[in-house]
DNA sequence: ATAAACCTTGGAGGTAGGTCACAGGTCAAG
DNA sequence: CTTGACCTGTGACCTACCTCCAAGGTTTAT
């Protein structure tokens, strides 16, 4: 049986995140003491890693319960089910993927384009492409302007 | 001169979006009618398109009042000073790119390892990689570790 | 004249995932 | 018996970016 400060340590999280999972209904301990320390068995100690290697793999929380209840009685559930989740998942990924490639390339071709010498900021390229709109700065207008 | 209404209609943003810029001091309106209408000129409008277009390309707003700090008096200030924001934003793109891939690569292996049928998924290769720590649920915990 | 459409302020709420502070209770060691 | 580490609950705060509401004042159109 693991108090909260061991458990916190042994998965090298915060005691406060641990009460933050239990009040969001991810992980309860199994008991209590008669002062009301909260006890955490081996199993308990199971589902945290499986939440946290959950998080490793980009769920957030709520996506994360779905897959516990899920995890809590498989033999009810399909590999379907499961697997829903994680193309979900790969999809908002991939969506978060392309528009931060977005910005890296228009970051990078502002960042290119400008000499970032200690001249005057007058005729800075960056300035000047932000100021109009110039296909410089985004090439994705037209198809966010007609994809809204 | 606009009212908050037709800049924000012209710009396709809401009213409530530009009395938040000027609560942050991104964008005051130039002046007000005797009543107390917010009026905003062409050149507010131009400073708000230059606030939507450096959105556009992934800033934040607490990063484009420093670039709007610059574009508002350029003279005093040099090519570096907007190439170094940029060049920050930049990497902290590329910082976000590559978690984003190491999800991207870890769901994909749990997506191409799940059979995905409708059979119980008490033998879920997904759930299993979840359960234990193995490299086919995380190959970077490693570095990860040696990192911190 | 009056209704619709517009504007004002202030403040709350919401997402995501915690972190921190406070005031006090519990437990083991010396 | 006292110190210090640990625990309890509640609730505020943080980033980021709005969005909505209420209660009321102003313009505009009919
Ligand atoms: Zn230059
Ligand atoms: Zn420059
Ligand atoms: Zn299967
Ligand atoms: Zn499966």
């Amino acid at each position: 049986m693991y108090r909260i400060g061991e458990l916190a340590k042994a998965c090298h999280i915060n005691n406060d995140t641990l009460r933050f999972y239990e009040k969001n209904g991810l992980l309860c301990p199994s008991s209590r003491t008669e002062s009301g320390y909260r006890l955490y068995t081996e199993g308990d100690r199971e589902i945290l890693q499986f939440i946290l290697r959950a998080k490793d793999v980009g769920f957030t929380l709520a996506e994360i319960k779905e897959l516990l209840s899920i995890e809590i009685n498989k033999a009810d559930k399909a590999c379907a089910d499961v697997k829903i989740l994680v193309d979900i998942k790969l999809n908002a990924v991939e969506k978060k993927l392309a528009e931060l490639s977005r910005f890296h390339t228009s970051l990078k071709r502002l960042s290119d384009a400008c000499c970032g010498s200690s001249i005057s900021a007058e005729h800075c390229t960056i300035l000047e492409a932000l100021e109009s709109d110039t296909d410089d700065v985004r090439h994705e207008r037209h198809h966010k302007q007609g994809g809204k």
